[in-house]
DNA sequence: CATGAATGAGGCTTCATTCAT
DNA sequence: GATGAATGAAGCCTCATTCAT
């Protein structure tokens, strides 16, 4: 029998799926193979007609982790009306409620980190990174300049600064209550966004009303 | 011959320090015993004198490189005078630069974090992380209070939601560094530091100086 | 459909040949079942329509060799007329040629002989070796005894001893060759056969003739 | 502790030793690494310590086994005074003799073949038995050579070519009896032997002498 | 009949840890 | 106290074989 592409296809994700449950609760080095093909409900020697190794299936995991990641952020951006202020404000916590929702994903990170250090493909690692990172600060950076040209905010931030300082701080957020359940990172983020939004306000005695001037179309 | 305590102690932190390297370029799954014997230039037996096990002394390491951090931030506050603003940034950028300067702290760093998902030990990880962030949440709310005591800053800013976005700030920012060396997270974080700095100003008319002083390029 | 006997056949055969090829090249362990069905042009699954196992058709190609190497021997020996001597010569060198002419043939041989070590059906092997071993001996001695009757060799040669000789040099030399490709098994057979058959002679006096012919450069 | 370099060699042997005997019997790839421990007394680990691999070694039980028949054969040849004629039977008689009695060697000398074939280092091993059989027709052909000159052989036969006929003979018979216990190499050898020194004589008339002395029973 | 996806037993190898010296 | 040779548990991966289609 002949699997399908798509039949094919399915069964990796669902490999890789099962995969991602396992490494973000067991680590990289703490998953033995034998757990993903039990979480996956198929034999072990299964996993290896799709993917050459354990690192192999690790970094498809981690594609597939980034895939989700941006595609969560674009659908907040493209979806969303409103101010820039309001978009920037939706995206931030967009993405923090998908850290806390998810645990999984947010262990998921910290290992993906630490493969970026000592994994044997810790370039290719670095380098998906390194775009996913352009890719979120690209995002939130043409949101702030489209602020700024809509004169919404304040002409003289540097936008690619503050992008990465968002996202960074998201990450930051995150990392602090992954620690600590009592930290709440999204009404933190919530705080930190109106002490944001009231530096990068243009006209200071706008903000209180006027919000919805610069909706979008 | 009984080795003194002290002797004991500066030979445990040979070892310590040993570890701290190997384990930052290799991990902790990646790092085997005996390659930390022979940066330390001892026998492998030698290790299981002064540590019980592996992650034992990964966890020595841990604490040893919490206390690093903390005191770090500790003689960048309490050295410095000047207002409240001027003693963030540099505390800011010391830790920055130190995230920076010293590349093995920041990959052992991710290490830890991801000792806190998956090491048999992650509780005792997770519980000193906690605290670490706590205390540094702690040094720099206290800072803004001061500041807002002092009238330098806005009345109605919450110092641990901000205290926390910058703590987070800076560890999102190292770690876009970590994946770009392009990327620069010290002018990002400066850049950052003066929105900050201008959204707490309690008197807007002070926005107009030391603004551009921080600004990159 | 069912297959006739001989469409059955022919495919077994099929699958005998594809698997001699790769079990010379890459020895019984080294290959691997999927390597044989890709050469045959056929599923893996359908190879076990044909054999029992791996090992049931190592057995086979085995037999299929035998009878190969048989059947040259008995052509070379029944078609050929001439003296014992000329006879003996030639059987020699078809022999030989066949060694070298198919390598994979004598990779093939020094696999079976492995597997009369440590098959798991190694005395199956030896089986059929020690009678294809005797088989050629026999042939060859018989040719030698024909040549004693006819007043062309000594009688006082033991047909036997010389046969096993003659034989096992064949088998020793296509070795030599084996492992050095500058050794040239062929005129080595010839000139030792120069000296053989003087030393098989009658008459010593018919030792001048012909002897230098077959001398190596 | 450091062992001393030869107490480490001493284990290295052990090991050898006892490597060979499992190959010998079980084959490569029949042998696993837990039967070479369990022969040796050791613990499976401590093979690793002085060998890389598996592969490693058998290539280490190779180079042991050739030592030891390079060792045997120069020891027969050395030792022994007498005609050429003397000298060749007995370093015939011994080498088959050697291939008898210790069975072992035999079938380890098959397995090194079959390695040739299709081993990962193929050439490594095809390298050394090149030199190997080299080694060992420059001895024959040297004691041939020597026959010559003596007048006690023939001027005109090629001390090369025979000695390659010897040694390939010697295997050959070995492999006949292999397969065959009631086939007896050495007898058949030495008939064999009596009929090439026949044919070697420089003097025909000699041929009557001392052609039953080396006549089994 | 033919196929190849699925399987899991089995083996090589690693490496944390022990302990005799 | 210091050492490193020895150990064996544990895990990745291979591949002969099966069987649903």
């Amino acid at each position: 029998m002949v699997l399908q592409n798509d039949q094919k296809s399915q069964k990796r994700d669902l490999i890789i799926q099962a995969a991602a449950r396992v490494f973000a609760q067991k680590g990289f080095a703490g998953t033995i193979m034998a757990d993903i093909a039990e979480e996956a409900g198929i034999g072990k020697g299964t996993i290896y007609e799709y993917f050459e190794s354990k690192e192999d299936l690790f970094f498809a995991v981690f594609e597939w982790f980034t895939q989700e990641l941006t595609s969560l952020a674009m659908v907040s951006v493209s979806t969303l009306g409103g101010t820039a202020s309001e978009r920037l404000m939706t995206l931030g916590e967009s993405l923090v409620k998908a850290g806390m929702g998810m645990e999984d994903m947010f262990s998921l990170s910290m290992e993906f980190w630490a493969a970026s250090v000592s994994s044997q493909m810790k370039n290719r690692f670095k380098e998906v990174f390194k775009q996913v990172y352009m890719d979120f600060r690209r995002i939130i950076s043409a949101l702030i300049r489209d602020g700024i040209e809509r004169g919404e905010f304040r002409p003289d931030v540097d936008p690619e600064s503050l992008a990465a300082v968002l996202v960074g701080s998201w990450d930051g957020l995150l990392l602090q209550a992954w620690f600590d359940p009592a930290f709440d990172p999204l009404s933190t983020a919530r705080n930190f966004m109106s002490v944001i939004i009231k530096g990068l306000r243009a006209n200071p005695s706008q903000e209180r009303q006027g919000k919805t001037e610069h909706r979008k179309g």
